[in-house]
DNA sequence: GTGGTCTAGACCACC
DNA sequence: GTGGTCTAGACCACT
């Protein structure tokens, strides 16, 4: 997992939008147990402090839910993964309208081009 | 300009992509002469070697034209200046496709989603 | 029980409270034998010393009586229950008051908002 | 300041407590700067990381407002401030319920002897 | 073993 | 100087 450190985005921000694909993808699955705060920690390769952080703020959004002993789970309200889903989704598609009109796409083209995209690509 | 130097990616390529969406984008006009690559390197703090890499790439491609005596230009082939913009634009939506994929929408979905944010965002 | 080393009242002062607070609420039966010193310093997780000079406090204002052969009972007069119970009562208000005038509330906006929260809540 | 290590409430959730009832009281004036976390912190007598924790806490409840490079400010927002107030008032009221229901009385009880006091005491 | 808290100290970007 | 991030390592409560 390539952290970037060049760019503002704090390392438990990004792991945070990293398992929010997750689970929005269901690589995650809603009501199972996530691996432990330590191992995570390792697999990511990152402090356990850091990797708290993240999954914190994950907890906060209800994302996730702590059991203090047993770990930590991810959520079953479907509302809550509909939203996730919408946010995320309009994060990566904001961002693909500002680099294509960055290279002179117009809206009109934008859509365009996505569409033709899937059936040729 | 934050180059990132912890992918794979050398900094010299990220340099190269950022020149070609500025020439796409019509920041860098048509016909103009272009900076010189001490300057161009100052100004992204990078190795005047590493510039010259870049420009050498662009020059390659055609993006760029040298005259010996004068300096670097921005080719004025609208043929090439549609290659790039093509080429570019397919990246971008290419990678657009595999993040939403990957949180589980469908292409439909994903066209029918970024058709939506033109007329909502 | 949570016993609090960390501010100036000593811990049999707090046991004597939680005491007067059970006799007042009921939860020790007038007329009814307490358990042990011994028992009772175990249950609370303290020393039998402290457990001692907390019961001697609460004896010495008339809230529990010593049979010498066979232990330690709630006083049955009614008028010490009744000052025991307004005594607490008086310095849970006081408390009330003093939080609430700190959060810039009036003595009035107390009332109103106490009597309030009796519907609502 | 007494940080209570007995109860489960972390020492960074005290000091956002605190820190929200002097802005209720106006003790920290909307609009103000408060004092650099370094310095909060060791007036605290707690770790920067500490003091850290419960300023993010407030600014992501939109108590206060962080300008990177200047310091912390105090919201503005009449209407968090009333929120705010309401929410520790509540807090505050909900806890003398709990208390003087323990040793006895009823709601009707309680509500007589909070107006009561304020004529007395 | 789990999650959570706290400390100490370093480093960064910004102005 | 400001806020913010990250690491390393310790400690606690709970089961």
């Amino acid at each position: 997992m390539p952290w970037d450190f060049a760019d503002g985005l704090p390392i438990w921000r990004q792991i945070a939008v990293r398992i929010k694909s997750d689970v929005a993808g269901g690589r995650l699955v809603p009501g199972e147990k996530i691996a432990s705060v330590r191992d995570l920690a390792v697999q990511a390769g990152v402090n356990p402090n850091t990797m708290q952080r993240a999954l914190a703020q994950l907890e906060q959004e209800g994302i996730l839910r702590t059991e203090r002993t047993s770990g930590r789970y991810v959520t079953e309200d479907a509302a809550v993964l509909e939203v996730l889903r919408g946010q995320l989704a309009s994060g990566i598609i904001a961002d693909l309208y500002c680099k294509l009109r960055a290279i002179g796409m117009d809206d009109d083209q934008i859509v365009a081009a996505v569409a033709a995209w899937k059936d040729e690509g």
